[in-house]
DNA sequence: CGGCATCCGGGAAGATACTG
DNA sequence: CAGTATCTTCCCGGATGCCG
């Protein structure tokens, strides 16, 4: 074998799925570009800013290298994502949305709440930090929010993020570096199963705290009223 | 090989796909529940009522019966779909969506809009009349109907259908026995794909005409104004 | 360690033929 | 018309290993 760099010639990066549906409708096509296993979840792992290949690995178990290389590479394809090299400081390469991909959070969202219906969805398995802050957007109720005005620190998974509350509405994003959210309000501690388990799973904060599950610092008042920000949709009852 | 009908022993119908993604994310669960291959478009072919097998096999090629049977178990079993018999007249089986399954008409439609301005949409392909009807629903600018009173009809691979406009709102509908769009102000017949080209295309009435593809009844200025009130969102242009 | 390429086993999807 | 049975193909997932 010499040292010959040939690989970028048999490499043929196809993209896509080999298998078409053949149809215009626009939704047929999402399908094809966001239709094969793991490729949804990878754009939803990416909708709060860049990660490298790792962080992905990390945040989606059960995804093989060998799988997320080929979603990577078609998302690539297809103008969705685009990857990217750090300045020097941290060389690393990171894979971040495309504007047009982070418009498709608007369908993330709106299939999570459809699908948050269904009786077979069980909110207490394992969830991803950045699920986590998209289940605070989408389930977000401006009703309740009135008059709360506050800041909310989330630390879960080594990475920080915030919301901030301010005449009924809500940004809740990841902070770029992973630290400064020493100013809000309330700063909650944890993983993410913990966290969704307070806010979501109604469980109080008291025992949550007392387990060890979550670390808490700040104005109790606020955190709990946080916590009724995002009521869940009612579930459907199967006429079975 | 005997006759022996021990078929239904070893059937074991499991719904659902084997795979799961073990992830709390009501995204996640929206693909356990839809997203196997094939399982999305046959909920969109029933978003406008009830179809047969042979229906949803016309309007879907490329769909094997085999998967077809294993979609409509899937999706019958988490509740999305029924499976109804019809009265004596025409004692068929149909298909049906649940309340619930009719409720991802929002995030169908929502995918829609986010793949028509991918660069390899390609809208002129085949299409169904389903999702023609949808992709008005889909792509319905209320602003650009504004005084628009009237009624379209539609005749697509034997069905029929209408649009009616009122007050800058619009009901796209299937009808149901397949007639009684006699009343209306416009009657076009002839493919989806040759209503699609005319509505989304642009492509003159006219020519459709002449062409053979497009069989037209009715006010012609109105037949003009409906084309103009689906405007495609802008493609999106790669950055390269 | 990050980013792949490669090989392998199991299983899902596709095509065709066949049955009640 | 409404599926079932069978065979083939190919994707997915896991493991390993290369290379910077």
């Amino acid at each position: 074998m010499s040292t010959m760099k040939l690989g970028k010639i048999t490499k043929q990066s196809d993209a896509g799925p080999r298998r078409r549906y053949d149809d215009a409708c626009g939704t047929a096509h999402a399908l094809e570009l966001v239709g094969e296993r793991w490729a949804l979840l990878i754009v939803r792992e990416l909708m709060l800013g860049p990660k490298r290949f790792s962080d992905l690995r990390a945040d989606l178990p059960g995804l093989s290298a060998n799988v997320l290389t080929q979603r990577l590479e078609g998302l690539e394809a297809t103008g969705i994502l685009t990857r990217r090299r750090l300045p020097p400081p941290a060389p690393a390469q990171v894979y971040e949305l495309t504007p047009w991909g982070l418009e498709a959070e608007t369908f993330v969202k709106s299939m999570g709440r459809w699908a948050a219906r269904s009786p077979g969805h069980d909110p207490t398995m394992q969830i991803s930090a950045t699920s986590t802050i998209l289940s605070f957007r989408t389930m977000f109720n401006p009703e309740r929010a009135k008059g709360f005005d506050a800041t909310i620190g989330l630390r879960m998974d080594d990475q920080a993020f915030f919301a901030l509350f301010k005449d009924g509405t809500m940004i809740a994003e990841r902070t770029p570096g992973g630290g400064d959210i020493d100013g809000a309000d309330v700063i909650l501690t944890g993983s993410p199963r913990a966290v969704a388990g307070f806010v979501h799973g109604g469980q109080p904060l008291d025992a949550m705290v007392a387990a060890g599950a979550l670390l808490f610092e700040g104005d109790r008042a606020v955190a709990e009223r946080f916590a009724t920000l995002f009521p869940l949709p009612d579930k459907v009852t199967l006429p079975a």
